[in-house]
DNA sequence: TGAAACCGTACCGTGCCGATGCTATATTCA
DNA sequence: TGAATATAGCATCGGCACGGTACGGTTTCA
């Protein structure tokens, strides 16, 4: 229902709020009091980045978390993808596993379009940065809105 | 997560093909057997498509639908709208009736950002035309996916 | 009058998300 | 060395929306 999920939130809200901090550790405790989010799904959202390689992590009393990529660099896609898996605007565009359940593929006629807009969709969400999103949110009014042009 | 519901695929589908027989009535049933869709999905589909005056129904023996739309007026936003209502990317962009269970909304320092993503995003889906898709579906190597510029 | 087709509503099962808990591991500090 | 802190990994559980089904009603035409 094009809707992120939770986890992606709290996996933004995670990664700006390091990006901010900059090379300080925080620990999740931390994060999860500071933006008034639940500490153990934070918890399981931050495992994920750190698999993934976006956030490094500390271990022990006064561990915690540190941003590892540039702000500039990690896009929404990235935390999406790190966090929820593979975006798939529609079932045909997952190739993976067993969710081939779509048996009209061969003779959908919407299919290549479909798969257009798929493309479309993970470019836009490519092109929004972490860098990006803070400056939208300390900014009081921000310019306007990420434009799109269909060409 | 990001993915369109089988309705709003059954709908795409749906409209498309009523885009490209032109003023034919075409039932349901005749929809569903060459798109090798479900029917009773399909019917629920056309149903709310013919609620928001997308297509005109014919009742009767060799009633049917037809498109009264515009296929280059006729977005895919319009289409998820009809079908799976209004597009929210989190919850926060939801100002309707019990959807108002995040309690972060007023210390959230992402809120705005993540607005500015949503309107991306709407722009995004409000740009591709149910024309489009029957010329980019008809031609096999269509130009380029639709860009993204972020202000 | 009966068949065909649309219309409306209600119902149910399943899968996924949101959430929780527990154990193991690693580091710091007294 | 032991206690406290904090991450790592996995397993489980409940709720809810989506996907799918069923039934009865209305309209039109042969």
């Amino acid at each position: 229902m094009l809707t992120l999920t939770r986890k992606t939130e709290y996996g933004l809200i995670a990664v700006c709020h390091l990006a901010q901090v900059g090379e300080k550790v925080v620990s999740a405790r931390d994060i999860a009091k500071e933006q008034a989010v639940p500490l153990p799904l934070l918890m399981n959202v931050l495992k994920r980045l750190h698999r993934v390689g976006y956030v490094a992590s500390v271990r022990g009393a006064h561990g915690g978390y540190t941003l590892t990529a540039a702000p500039e660099q990690l896009t929404l896609a990235d935390i999406i993808e790190a966090v929820e898996g593979p975006v798939h605007l529609v079932r045909c565009t997952n190739p993976s596993r067993t969710a081939r359940k779509c048996d009209r593929t061969a003779r959908c006629f919407i299919r290549r379009s479909v798969a257009q807009v798929h493309n479309g969709l993970r470019e836009f969400l490519g092109a929004v940065t972490i860098a990006d999103m803070l400056t939208g949110a300390q900014a009081p009014a921000a310019t306007d809105t990420p434009r799109v042009a269909t060409q």
